[in-house]
DNA sequence: CTATTTTTGAACTGATCTATCCAAAATTCC
DNA sequence: GGAATTTTGGATAGATCAGTTCAAAAATAG
């Protein structure tokens, strides 16, 4: 029929992101993300219409790739509630610090997105609302989980403490930014761990 | 000698805080600036020389006029350690409700920076480095204290437990600007709590 | 009132922004 | 190979960006 695509689509998708990870999105140019995924602007547009459209991919794809990591930490079989908390936060750090290109933390994709558009992009503001919700489900099983093995001992709210540890992944990504080292966020990780057994 | 100005500094300088906290340094044009402060070109660039040079005044401003409230709360001698904590806590939510012009929390701006400028900013993230320092030492003594005065109990490091409250305060604030409600926070908040005495 | 100095508004500069246009190149189907 | 269709690069458009220029207005000091 036609002429084919010479490029692949997420793999475009990933360089953006990238570059929107690293710079934020008002800092981002369309020639910024020619010269990131190597196509012309042309082809930009012409598969993601828009700046702003094309980052709702790149977020989408952040939020789903991070999500599947996290969520399949959360529903080991094999560790206890405390123990796959304890997992998601190596888990986290983890790729934080794979992900210091210049030596300091990106953070996280989601994180910077709250604090840059949520208030003023109702598109963003609901995609991450939804991402949260769905976090947030998956740490309160996890919590629930953790009091009936007998690893979680603290009386609050299951859902209080699910965004307890929802709001300590998002400290422990500003720490990072902030230029925090690996030893100083493990330890905020073990304190943050005894408020559920206090 | 010659003609003084007619628009107050400190008045305009708070005009520049409020647009580049609503809406982020790059998202904030020089016009937006000329709109808020009611100034000209002319007298902003006569006055604070660049764009760049006036969000480092505000920036300054902000950390120094928070800082000067949330210090005095933590030095309050008639409080345990434990109590002077829960104090700052408070103050830092309600400064939170209060500055919700649209109804969603603008977070806080040294926050906000950390994510949006400090990683290619280096003037930026010095500033905040500083801060964020200054914050720890502060609160690592309010720790010691508490945990003379018997209301701590946590046997963590005194260090490590400051760095754990400066986070949990930043993940309030990213919760803050994801959509959380007070009683949400005020539940997060109770739940940090537990960690200094388990 | 005059000389001096600064502020101020408006026009302007050159760069950069997002996005579009269009013709040439590429590829498939027949 | 030829017709049909899409991709692609480069030029371009129009808006907006940060920042400068300049002359007129304003205000003080003497």
């Amino acid at each position: 029929m036609a002429r084919p695509r010479t490029f692949d689509e997420e793999q475009a998708l990933d360089a953006a992101m990238r570059t929107f990870w690293r710079k934020g999105y008002e800092a981002t140019s369309t020639e910024d993300l020619c010269a990131a995924t190597g196509l012309g602007r042309s082809s930009i547009y012409n598969t993601f219409k828009s700046k702003r459209a094309l980052f709702q991919r790149v977020l989408d794809r952040y939020m789903t790739t991070m999500n599947a990591g996290q969520l399949a930490v959360l529903e080991d079989p094999g560790l206890s509630g405390a123990d796959r908390i304890r997992a998601l936060f190596a888990r986290v750090l983890d790729g934080d610090a794979e992900n210091r290109p210049t030596g300091r933390s990106l953070g996280c994709l989601g994180v910077n997105t709250t604090i840059e558009l949520a208030g003023r992009d109702a598109v963003a503001a609901g995609m991450l609302e939804r991402d949260t919700a769905h976090r947030l489900d998956a740490l309160r099983a996890v919590v629930e989980a953790g009091r009936r093995d007998g690893s979680i001992t603290s009386s609050r709210d299951a859902g209080d403490l699910a965004r307890f540890l929802n709001a300590t992944i998002a400290g422990l990504r500003v720490s990072a930014q902030g230029g925090a080292d690996r030893a100083t966020l493990d330890a905020i990780v073990a304190i943050a761990l005894d408020a559920l057994t206090a």
